[in-house]
DNA sequence: ATAATAGATTGACATTTATCAATCAAAGGA
DNA sequence: TCCTTTGATTGATAAATGTCAATCTATTAT
């Protein structure tokens, strides 16, 4: 475990209210690893044993069945995940891979179901995390069951904008098939419906967005804080 | 409030293991009513003001934007509903209306927040349920994306019979297009399908459906308790 | 009992989305 | 630098799903 590591760490929200015994002792029984660019961290069935916080990189969610797959998330510096498994001691729901080269840190499950139990702070923090998890998939899915595809990725480009306002353009974070899963379609899709967009304001070159008519990809979007998070 | 309500309420996981004390505080607060079938709960977008615990009857969750809307879950006795909105102080992402006539109590968001900060044992109940309720919705996210509709719906077939077992026969326990559009497909789609798994040993007759190629079924929907939730 | 209503079903059709195959473009390794 | 590999794009086509309209059916209310 790197020591610089321990700040940011301490920063989380996750962390940040526990008491400094308990968060050290943690610690204690963490360990950090470096992984290159497509390993696989966890798969979906397996015990819970670690809840991951991802320190540098970016680490994909995705679901498997049969020969299908799809991606649910990605996370990013500094974010946590399967945290949800970890506490019901149950088998995860969603594999895990790296995308890039990326420091993971690894908290036994048992330490962190033995510290909410002791440290009430770490149990307010660890309920505000859940109920965020939950309101980001309860997002999700409602995105997928209200919008069309062409809605999603108008929705998915004004959410990108939204993060590097008041910019208009912006490369896109991950590789377009990616993306396409993690909007529930396929490369090709997403591929034919952002060359439509190109008639509401939006060039795409390689992975460069430009928007010429932000109004017009609200329209189609129609963003909602309750399907899109919020503003911030 | 009704007193024989009270050792119902007691008995569920999330309030089973706090102090007595404290458990009647919260009902203090709180207050229960009985509301016909059709009505309102609360909308999505207002603010969270009160835990609901169903405790007769049956409630739908569903998700709307712009003319669309889609139903997100049925929470039948004993459940509660929007936790996660309540412990983030944030507006609820759903909307609830009862199906049937519905008892059900409300408890004050503060309350609940107060009384997890004071009780461990509530706040570790707290975390389960939010983790169960995580898990929930990532497993129906997984079932949109992953399955096809026909699939989906030979899936549900599959997760109701294991509620009836032995029997293989059972009436589905909503109008069917709550089903459908719980599925993520339209009334029609689901009668087209339900016609069509007739040729895979499933007869329907209004309500009643009778599964005679129970085997066949699974072959269509590949069970898979990441998607369809534990055995039991 | 009968009418009125809401839900379910069916058919015809349009639209969306996926699939398959071919090609193109870009990035990384020898 | 060129070659190889991987991801992206495009076209042609098929399959899945939604829409609209017209029944049909069951239930509820009068």
């Amino acid at each position: 475990m790197r020591l610089s590591d321990l700040p940011e760490i301490r920063h989380l929200p996750l962390f940040r209210d526990m008491l400094q015994a308990n968060f050290e002792q943690l610690m204690q029984g963490a360990y950090a690893q470096t992984f290159p660019a497509g390993v696989d961290l966890v798969h979906q069935g397996d015990p819970a044993d670690f809840l991951h916080v991802v320190v540098e990189g970016a680490v994909e969610l995705f679901a498997e069945w049969g020969e299908q797959s799809s991606t649910m998330a990605v996370v990013q510096p500094v974010g946590t995940f399967i945290l949800a498994a970890c506490i019901k001691d149950a088998p995860y729901l969603m594999s895990a891979r790296t995308l890039q080269k990326s420091r993971v840190i690894l908290i036994p499950a048992p330490d962190l179901r033995a510290v909410f139990r002791r440290d009430p702070e770490f149990a307010v923090s660890t309920i505000g995390e859940l109920a965020g998890a939950y309101r980001a998939v309860v997002r999700h899915a409602k995105g997928l069951k209200l919008r069309t595809s062409r809605e999603r990725v108008a929705a998915y480009l004004v959410s990108q904008l939204r993060l590097t306002a008041p910019a208009m353009t912006f490369s896109l974070p991950q590789e377009k098939r990616l993306i396409a899963s993690l909007l529930g379609m396929t490369p090709e899709n997403l591929s034919r419906t952002l060359r439509a967009l190109e008639a509401d304001g939006v060039v795409v070159s390689g992975s460069q967005v430009t928007v010429t008519a932000y109004d017009r990809l609200c329209a189609i979007a129609q963003p909602d804080p309750l399907l899109d998070g919020p503003d911030p």
